[in-house]
DNA sequence: GTCTATAGGTGGATAGAC
DNA sequence: GTCTATCCACCTATAGAC
């Protein structure tokens, strides 16, 4: 791990926002340089290449979603108040950094261009399958229906969301919203609704 | 509508498959033509620009989606029935032609950079507001919790199915199944329990 | 309708001064 | 560390022969 300097950053945050709004290949090394301020040579002194730049600026981004997760669901036990949890902490994590969802499922679309495949398999590690256990262990206890496939309904959960940030020009139209952003009001609310729905889909 | 040739259709069909793949900056004319097997220059007799050929691509599977999907979902009148219907409709869609969630997505994340917006107004008008009407038809009759957004829970449901499909890659890990596409079996099965779900979600 | 050839532009990456 | 200047590859699009 490099260490960070206080460009190094400014190219990475200027590489996450110009990758999640046009992705990998319709970015451009002298478009980050321009929006980080700095001059486009400048980018090889600290990456090797566009795809390692790529690469470290998902890392970082993966990581802080991670753990901001995993800091927000500490020490809960009951499985239909994780759920909730869940869905509240991935929205927060989201609202926090608004560009995660379309930086993860920009590399789930492009997978075949290689990328980052480890980045994937570490999300369904600590992000998917802690919510399977969950499921599983409501099943366990009996407040969850047994005729329920956990790993089918942590991808319900979790899509729920997910889609409901990238499909966001849909959705702003369905909701009639003004252009720009949704209210935060209105996405907490969407959080709500979707540990309420998943919760009722799971529960006797 | 300029007339269909057998031509233009290998064109647009080898269009389709490679910027679901890849993307619309990551694809290029030469590859689309030698996808279609004719001369790149071709596509410039049949199409004004690569803009103008992803457009009528992206037109023609919307429409074939909004038709397919349509078909399927004719008199039904039992409001559980309907969304049980609307999941499994909108998976054999996709089993029909796989490229769809991916192309969509896209669109969806490249909004920015214009592309076609009109087809998502479309897909909102013809796919998700169907929906969002089902879902208010059996809150008023009763069979439906008086105490959920219609249109939230149109996006929880549609949301389930095409995040199953797109994040394809980490499905795959979670399932543990081997690379490739996953078996039609396992898709039917996600999209049963998708349905399920969402009834058991709205359901007093 | 379909091809060859190529113009014109842009992007990733490097050399080397400061 | 940061910049200027530039090379080379490749991509979109057009001109024009067949």
């Amino acid at each position: 791990m490099p260490e960070p300097t206080a460009t190094r950053d400014d190219i990475l945050d200027a590489a996450e926002s110009l990758f999640a709004r046009r992705g990998f290949r319709a970015t451009t090394i002298k478009e980050i340089a321009a929006e980080a301020g700095v001059n486009s040579a400048l980018l090889y002194y600290y990456f090797a290449d566009k795809e390692t730049l790529y690469k470290a600026m998902l890392s970082r981004v993966v990581e802080s979603l991670l753990a901001s997760l995993s800091s927000r669901l500490e020490g809960v036990t009951d499985p239909a108040e994780a759920i909730r949890r869940f869905a509240a902490a991935q929205t927060e994590a989201i609202l926090q950094n608004p560009l995660f969802p379309r930086l993860i499922l920009r590399e789930l679309l492009d997978h075949e261009a290689k990328h980052a495949h480890e980045k994937i398999a570490s999300l369904v590690g600590r992000g998917l399958l802690p919510l399977v256990q969950v499921v599983e262990a409501g099943q366990r206890t009996g407040v969850f229906r047994a005729d329920v496939e956990p790993r089918f309904a942590a991808i319900s959960i979790i899509g729920q969301v997910m889609y409901f940030f990238v499909a966001h020009p849909a959705v702003a139209v369905l909701l009639g919203a003004d252009p720009g952003p949704l209210p935060p009001e209105t996405v907490r609310r969407f959080a709500r609704h979707a540990g309420d729905f998943a919760v009722h889909a799971l529960s006797i």
